[in-house]
This record gives C-alpha cells, sequence and structure tokens, in this order.
DNA sequence: AAAACAAATCGTACATTGGCGATGAACGAT
DNA sequence: ATCGTTCATCGCCAATGTACGATTTGTTTT
C-alpha cells in the first residue's frame, strides 16, 4: 500500500515535473521568468516593450506560463501585474533537483 | 567588451536551457532519463520493453536526447547501449538550479 | 455617452511534435 | 549467401505550438 502510495506520488511528480519543463522550453518564456524573478513584478505592457514580439503572441506566453503555475497575475487597472509563483516555483526548483539528484 | 561577452554568454546559456527544458519536457523521456541515471547504462530492447510505446517511438525520443546532448549511445552489435551523457547532464543540472537562483 | 487605454481572446497560417506500422541497414550466426 | 535480431529511419496523420493582426473586453477618463 504505502509502495504503491509511493509509486503514485511518484509518477505524478513525473508528470509535474514534465509540464514544469514545458514551460520552460521556449526562449521567452525563459525570458519572461528570469525578468519576473529579478524585478518582483512586472505589468504585462513592460514585458511588451522588452520582447521583440507582438502583444498577443506575449500574452498567450503569459497565459501558458499561468497554466503550468509558474506565475500569477493580479489586475491593477488598466493594467494587469504579473508574479512569480512561489508556491510552485520552489515546487519546480525542487522537482528538478530532485531529479538531478 | 567582457560585459558583452558575459550576456552573450548568458543568452547562449538561455538557449541552451530551453534545449535541456525541451529535452524533459514529455513523460515518456523522463522515464528514460530515470532510467538510464538509476541504472548506469540500458539496451534500447531494455527501454522498449518497459515502456508502452512502440519501438519506433522510443528510438524516435532517445534520438531527440541525443541530439539534446543528454545522452549517449553506443553501438555494441547487435545492440546499441544508452548512457547519461554525465558532462552535459552536469551542464543541465547547473542551468536548471540557477536558474531558479 | 464617448474616447482611450491595457490586455485578453479570436481566427488564421504555418511549423513542429508524437504516435504508429513498414521498411531499411548493420551485424552475427547458421 | 541467407536468415534472424536489433535498432534507426521513413512516410503518414492528427494534435499541438508559435506567431501575427484584428477584435473584444474591461476599466478609466473626458
Amino acid at each position: 500500500m504505502k509502495i504503491l502510495a509511493e509509486q503514485k506520488i511518484s509518477e505524478d511528480s513525473q508528470a509535474d515535473l514534465a509540464r514544469f519543463a514545458k514551460a520552460l522550453s521556449h526562449p521567452t518564456r525563459l525570458e519572461i521568468l528570469r525578468l519576473l524573478s529579478t524585478q518582483s513584478c512586472c505589468f504585462t505592457g513592460d514585458l511588451v516593450e522588452i520582447l521583440p514580439i507582438a502583444q498577443s503572441t506575449v500574452s498567450q506566453h503569459l497565459k501558458e506560463l499561468k497554466i503550468a503555475g509558474l506565475i500569477q497575475g493580479e489586475i491593477d487597472p488598466p493594467k494587469t501585474k504579473y508574479c512569480i509563483n512561489q508556491q510552485n516555483w520552489q515546487k519546480a526548483k525542487l522537482l528538478f533537483a530532485s531529479f538531478f539528484e
């Protein structure tokens, strides 16, 4: 029972790790995360200015990062402010670290 | 000059990180890497037996992992033996660790 | 109510991925 | 030389990802 439960957890962790890795697998998303983790937060508009891609594309990458759980956005009308989701950021950090031993 | 060089290195590292993350973004590839890192090596056939997917698909994932530099294969006719590429494995480990601070 | 702004979403185009079966290539054994 | 084994590659397809411009949504200001 215990062993089965642990296997289940391990499988889930592997799926989680795959999802996090997928979120990190695009240079633009890495750049967004790097910007958000150095500055504590960013408005979408700031990112659009910095990144050499269209506003709609930035918005889409932000959406993916949000779905992956790595960032969170709060509306501060008329702007939206994004920051790292610290809880999942730590979780991802741990998952990667333990994957590499 | 030094600063520019460091920025270049940093950009390259980000691209490297994205490529590593992409290689890790599929559960099957994570499983392959996990198997290879616990046992020191594996024949393709062993992986095909363990994994619930077709031989050709396993072979394709192995190819991707090889291109990403995370594994290396040596032919031991008629079999092929795969193992972790330790150098790039360490590189990936460091890149992920420093990305998460 | 209208205009202005920020950001999300929609619709479209194209490239890439992930899966499979079938075929090909390399090699050892018969 | 043929056969069997092992693995890589090919061709195909559906599904997903990436990018864009255009439009919509939501809010503030005029």
